[in-house]
RNA sequence: GGAGGAGUGGCCGAGUGGUCUAAGGCAGCGGUUUUGAAAACCGCCGAGGGUGCAAGCCCUCCGAAGGUUCGAAUCCUUUCUCCUCCGCCA
C-alpha cells in the first residue's frame, strides 16, 4: 500500500510514476486528492470536539461528588448533545478513512525508477544468460512425453482425482520432486544463510491482504469454506510461501541489528489460474497445485536493491549447480507485478519449446507489503520504528525445475540423466526406462 | 464438537463506571556516587495519528469489532487467540 502522506503531497508525480504501469493504475488514483484533504479538516474537527468532550468529562467527576444535583442534571443534559456530536464525527471519519484505504489497497505499487520503461512482457530487458542450449541429435520431446515413457507423469488419474490441472508424479518422479526440494532447501540454508521454515498452508484474508493478493485478486485464490458459506473466518490456500513467511513479522518491530532476515520455506502452492484457460493447457508448467522453495528476505529500505540482486543470485546459485540453462530477464514497468517496485524473472531453457519459461521470479517490494502488513525495525535502540522492505523470489519452482531436468537432460535413448549435484540427493544418476 | 477460564505497555502484574493523565515491579537507557564494578538513589523508558521550524501541545489505542452512558480497561453483545477438562482424531 502507498504512503496516503506522501500520495496527498506528492500527487501528480505518483500518478506519473504509476502511468508507467498503466493508465488505468493511474486512474485508481484519482478520487484521492479529494479524499485526503477532506480527512484531514475531518480529524482536525474531531480531535478539537473529543478534547473538549473529555475535559468536560473530568470535571463531570467532580461535579458528581459534590452536593449540587441540579447543576450536575443541566449539565448532563449540555454533555449529551456534545458526546453525539463527538460520535457523529467518528463515524463520518471512520467512514474516510475506509474509503481512503479502499482506494489504497487498490493501488499498485509505484515501479522503481531504474525499472525499463514498457508495457509488455515483449519490452522486458535480458540481463544475462547462464550456459547454452544444448543440441541434440534428435528431436528434443516436451517432458509429458518424456515423464511418460519414464512412466513417471501422469496426467489422466490426475484428471481422476482432481480434474484439469494436476498431476500425479510416479516412482523416480516422485523421488526427483523430493530431491529437488531437499538440495534446494540444504543449498539456501547451509550457504547462503537462510532460516528454514515450514509455515501453515491455509491463512487468514488479512494475511493474503498483507502481501496484496487481496482484496483485489480473490479469483486467483482457492477458499476453504466450513459449515458457513458466508464464514468471514473461512481460510484460503496459499498460493505462495510469501503470503505467510512474509506475515511472519506482520504487526512486528523487528530488532534493526536483527537485519536482514532471511528465511527460506518449502511449501505447496495453490492458484485457481481463473482466466488462464488456453494458457499452457499441456504438461506441468501451469497446474492448480505445485510445490515451491521460496526465499523472502526483511532488509532495510536503503538496502533494497543490493538486496534483490543478492537474493537473485541465490536462485540462479540452483539452476548453476543443476547445470541448467536459463537467462535473467528484467520486468519492464507494464508487466511488473501488483505489489513490486522492481523484479527480475529468471527463464529457463526448454527444448521442444524452442523457448525460455519462467521458473523463478524476484522481487523488491520497498515498504509497500510492509505498510499493509505493518512490519517495522527499529534502526537504533532508541529511534522510531521505521517500515522495512521485504523480498521474495522462488527458488525454484519444484515442478518447473522438474520439467527442465527432463527436457534438457533427455537422452537419445528415451533416460533422463541427473545433474551430479542431485545425485546425493536423487540416489542415482539417471532416471531408466521402465 | 461440548463445558469452563483467561487476554492490560518489551516482560510480569494491579485495576469491577469518574484526576486511568493505567499503580507497582523486572528488563533497558541516562545520571549521581565509586579507582572500576556492584549496590543505593534520581530521571527517562509503547504504538499510530494531527499540529508546529522546534520544544511541545492535542487525539486514538487495555486482543478485535459494535453497543450502553455525560463519562468505559471496567457493564452488555459479537468475534479472535490462548489455557484446562470432555469427546473425536494422527
Amino acid at each position: 500500500m502507498l504512503d496516503g502522506r506522501h500520495v496527498a503531497e506528492h500527487l501528480e508525480e505518483t500518478k506519473a510514476a504509476l502511468r508507467r504501469r498503466s493508465e488505468e493504475a493511474a486512474r485508481a488514483l484519482e478520487p484521492a486528492e479529494g479524499l485526503l484533504s477532506k480527512r484531514r479538516v475531518l480529524i482536525h474537527a474531531t480531535e478539537k470536539l473529543q478534547a473538549e468532550r473529555n475535559n468536560a468529562s473530568q470535571e463531570m467527576g467532580k461535579l458528581a461528588k459534590g452536593p449540587d444535583k441540579a447543576a450536575f442534571e443541566a449539565r448532563r443534559g449540555e454533555l449529551k448533545t456534545l458526546s453525539d456530536e463527538v460520535k457523529k464525527h467518528e463515524a463520518e471519519l471512520a467512514e474516510l478513512e475506509r474509503a481512503v484505504e479502499d482506494l489504497l489497497l487498490g493501488v499498485p505499487n509505484l515501479p522503481h525508477p531504474s525499472v525499463p520503461d514498457g508495457t509488455t512482457e515483449a519490452d522486458n530487458v535480458v540481463r544475462r544468460t547462464f550456459g547454452e542450449a544444448k543440441s541434440y541429435d534428435f528431436e528434443p520431446k516436451p517432458h509429458w512425453d518424456v515423464g511418460a515413457a519414464l512412466g513417471v507423469l501422469d496426467f489422466e488419474r490426475a484428471a481422476k482425482l482432481s480434474g484439469a490441472r494436476f498431476s500425479v508424479l510416479w516412482g523416480a518422479g516422485a523421488r526427483l520432486s523430493r530431491a529437488l526440494i531437499g538440495f534446494m532447501l540444504d543449498l539456501h540454508t547451509k550457504e547462503h544463510g537462510y532460516t528454514e521454515v515450514l509455515p501453515p498452508f491455509l491463512v487468514r484474508g488479512e494475511a493474503l491482504r498483507g502481501t496484496g493478493q487481496l482484496p483485489k485478486f480473490e479469483a486467483d485464490l482457492f477458499k476453504t469454506q466450513r459449515s458457513d458459506p458466508e464464514d468471514p473466518s473461512a481460510l484460503y490456500l496459499i498460493p505462495t510461501a510469501e503470503v505467510p513467511v512474509t506475515n511472519l513479522h506482520g504487526d512486528e518491530i523487528l530488532d534493526g541489528a536483527t537485519l536482514p532476515r532471511a528465511y527460506t520455506a518449502y511449501t505447496p502452492c495453490f492458484r485457481s489460474e481463473a482466466g488462464s484457460y488456453g494458457k499452457d493447457v499441456r504438461g506441468l508448467i501451469r497446474q492448480h497445485q505445485f510445490d515451491k522453495v521460496e526465499l523472502v528476505r526483511f532488509v532495510e529500505p536503503s538496502q533494497a536493491l543490493a538486496q534483490l540482486d543478492l537474493l537473485c543470485s541465490h536462485a540462479e546459485e540452483v539452476l548453476k549447480r543443476l547445470e541448467l540453462h536459463y537467462r535473467v530477464v528484467e520486468l519492464c514497468a507494464g508487466d511488473l507485478g501488483f505489489g513490486a517496485e522492481k523484479t527480475f524473472d529468471i527463464e529457463v531453457w526448454l527444448p521442444s519449446q524452442k523457448a525460455y519459461r519462467e521458473i523463478s521470479s524476484c522481487s523488491s517490494f520497498g515498504d509497500y507489503q510492509a505498510r499493509r502488513a505493518k512490519i517495522r525495525y527499529r534502526p537504533e535502540p532508541k529511534a522510531k520504528p521505521r517500515l522495512a522492505a521485504t523480498l521474495n523470489g522462488s527458488a525454484l519452482a519444484v515442478g518447473r525445475t522438474l520439467v527442465a531436468i527432463l527436457e534438457q537432460n533427455q537422452c537419445s535413448d528415451g533416460t533422463v540423466s541427473i545433474p551430479k549435484a542431485l545425485v546425493p540427493y536423487f540416489g542415482a544418476d539417471n532416471i531408466p526406462l521402465p
